[in-house]
DNA sequence: CTTTTCCTTACGGGAATCCGTAAAAGCATA
DNA sequence: TATGCTTTTACGGATTCCCGTAAGGAAAAG
């Protein structure tokens, strides 16, 4: 089983009940941190001392609070990790159920294992620390197992994400057009633009723009 | 101290912590449900027995999975938990941290207290446990600590909310008038809920009706 | 070098919004 | 009943969205 186990995990209430898992499968060394910026320098640090970390257990979402934060969530924390040690296991552990967002931990940050915060979340995440250690790939708690090859929302980019995200900011049409040329992201003409709401509209079946922030939003896009 | 304490929380990860604080306090009778519609079963079924319970700790946000449920959040259980027996203690332990729906816990459903899901909340749940059982009330756990008579926010009413829902579900001005003259809301015209979505747009800094909408996602009124 | 195809952009008409003004209705006071 | 105040509703013009059609341009195919 692993030796060293990392979990970078904000709640108390949470974290207490994965550091049990964790003893209860005999890993003799497991850290706690309760933020990213934190996980990433012990991390580093374990690294540069010759015992680097097996694992890391992460949840995706962190509280803000007074300390000035430069990783402020899951994702930017594995990108980091990532950066330093490449070879590191991944678990996220999180209450995030969006096939979309969990799509790309696994394709743009090569996670091991998505965990869902749920009603038997701890028997899940122990099965996925001994598949991990197993070396299995992709591995998904029960309760989600959507299919990996559903490509209809992987057909949702960055490009469709940036419009979204300028549309919940009150741009209008005009301005965003503006605003792709002077980042130069193309296609940038209003009329492009509009197909493409246009077609995210469809998709989601939204009547206009504003149901189709608010299903945007739900869906955790934006 | 209590005696017979119920807890309403469907992660498991959470409800272990929350079930330790309870043994640590000493409390005889600890039950643990994760559907509100068991909660509220127990509670009727305690009450008929001739011993009901003293205090019901219960989450805000509940998963939908395949059963199908009655009472599908934290606030339904309670409005209905108060119906039986009023009573009951209330402490909500929930990752909701906007002060417009903490606000109404207080006013609308009398809780005891509030305790946010924080890095430091197993402490705070620990304090308010025992605040409450002083017969303290408006218990706040510190990282809110809002000011309760700010009516910023309680300006913002049911009415609103109203609107802003239906504009989240895609009606057009028109579709919501006819809505609100189905369900006897007033006022119904369309120029009155155009100058009170206006209104709202003023409030929130909002540029038109999308980043309206974002805005009012982002603070979890709908 | 053409043809085809796909992608981007332009244009236009109708619908919905945005925003100011004004009329109508409700309500209290005198 | 008359008067003033507030709230609600109505109206109109400007802007933006919505949606279909079509022109322009680049890349791929023949």
């Amino acid at each position: 089983m692993f030796k060293k186990v990392l979990v970078a995990e904000d709640l108390d209430s949470i974290s207490i009940a994965v550091v049990q898992v964790l003893e209860e499968l005999k890993i003799s060394v497991i850290d706690h941190v309760k933020y990213c910026d934190e996980a990433l320098l012990k991390i580093k640090r374990a690294l540069q001392e010759g015992e680097p970390y097996d694992l890391l257990i992460s949840d995706l979402s962190f509280k803000i609070d007074h300390r000035k934060a430069n990783l402020s969530s899951g994702e930017e924390l594995i990108e980091a990790a990532n950066q330093v040690q490449p070879n590191l296991k991944k678990i996220v552990f999180s209450i995030e159920d969006k096939s979309f967002r969990i799509k790309t931990l696994f394709n743009d940050l090569g996670i091991n294992a998505y965990v869902s915060k749920g009603r038997n979340s701890i028997a899940e995440l122990k099965n996925a620390i001994e598949a991990v250690y197993r070396n299995e790939e992709r591995i998904l708690s029960s309760d989600l197992a959507f299919n990996f090859n559903d490509k209809a929302l992987i057909e949702i980019e960055s490009y469709d994400i940036s419009i979204l995200k300028l549309l919940a900011q009150g741009y209008i049409l005009e301005n965003i057009s503006k605003e792709f040329k002077a980042l130069s992201i193309a296609p940038n003409g209003t009329s492009s633009i509009e197909k493409r709401i246009n077609k995210l509209k469809i998709y989601f079946k939204a009547n206009n723009n504003v149901h189709l922030i608010a299903i945007a939003k739900d869906f955790g896009l934006v």
